[in-house]
DNA sequence: TCGTAGCGTTATAACTTATAACAGTAGCGC
DNA sequence: GCGCTACTGTTATAAGTTATAACGCTACGA
């Protein structure tokens, strides 16, 4: 199992800042400026404080061109998604994926059909690969 | 589906209270402080304070008994978790559940037998109770 | 009718968030 | 070689949230 490290949830300015990352690998901090404006004309200090948190945070990291830094993002969207649901199923489920699952089709999130072509699809998946 | 309302998410203190709101249905405040003791002594009126933000923030919900309030949980922890699942999916997954699933996979949290038992599972205690 | 159980109101210190000014530094062009 | 400026780091601050609780009011029961 893969260690899920808790990480501290976004801000929504933080959320906004890190979508750009996501969609743009190898931003800067005047090209975030420039992506976000459109939403919130940000002063490019705030830019960058905002990405020096997200990397504090564990969501984003840097390296040095030049002497600018590029942006990308730690890990992927899907994966925070999964670290989170991670975090629910132990703290509301207690530590049961089934307990979530079942409420996600209880509560008409996930069709049960849907789930039964996922499963089928997800196993053959792996058998090729296997 | 449903409507998923959203809520703020619960501070340390909330997330204790509610926890034992939540395994003690018509708890009073005295009752919960009893009950939280052990992990945290807080004053009587801290804990009211508390109770009256589960209640602010739609976790909980109390009734009159006389002149003491009679708390209950207004959704269940798995309903909650359904909830805070459903904003994952729309913030990370691009509204596709079956990308967390995919992601829950990938990961190991879910494995892929086990996917498929429960979806068998959960379709045929549909087809039951059709 | 008085004590007290139980609720609401108000307070406050610590921390977080949103926002940004300002200061230091190192290339680049001249 | 020197200053401009593009970039980063440090620091600041106002507003909002959290954790924690004192205090005050009210109505029931003895």
């Amino acid at each position: 199992m893969l260690n899920i490290r808790r990480r501290k949830t976004l801000t929504p300015l933080e959320q906004l800042l890190m979508e750009y990352v996501w969609a743009h690998p190898g931003c800067t901090a005047e090209t975030c400026r420039e992506g976000v404006a459109p939403q919130r004309a940000l002063k490019d200090s705030t830019i960058r404080t905002i990405l020096r948190n997200l990397e504090e945070k564990g969501y984003a990291a840097h390296e040095v061109d030049g002497r600018t830094f590029v942006y990308r993002a730690v890990d992927t969207k899907r994966n925070v998604a999964v670290q989170a649901a991670q975090q629910l199923i132990d703290r509301f489920c207690g530590g049961s994926v089934e307990e979530l699952l079942v409420g996600l089709v209880d509560n008409q999130v996930l069709e049960p059909k849907q789930l039964q072509r996922l499963a089928a699809k997800i196993v053959s998946r792996r058998e090729n690969r296997a």
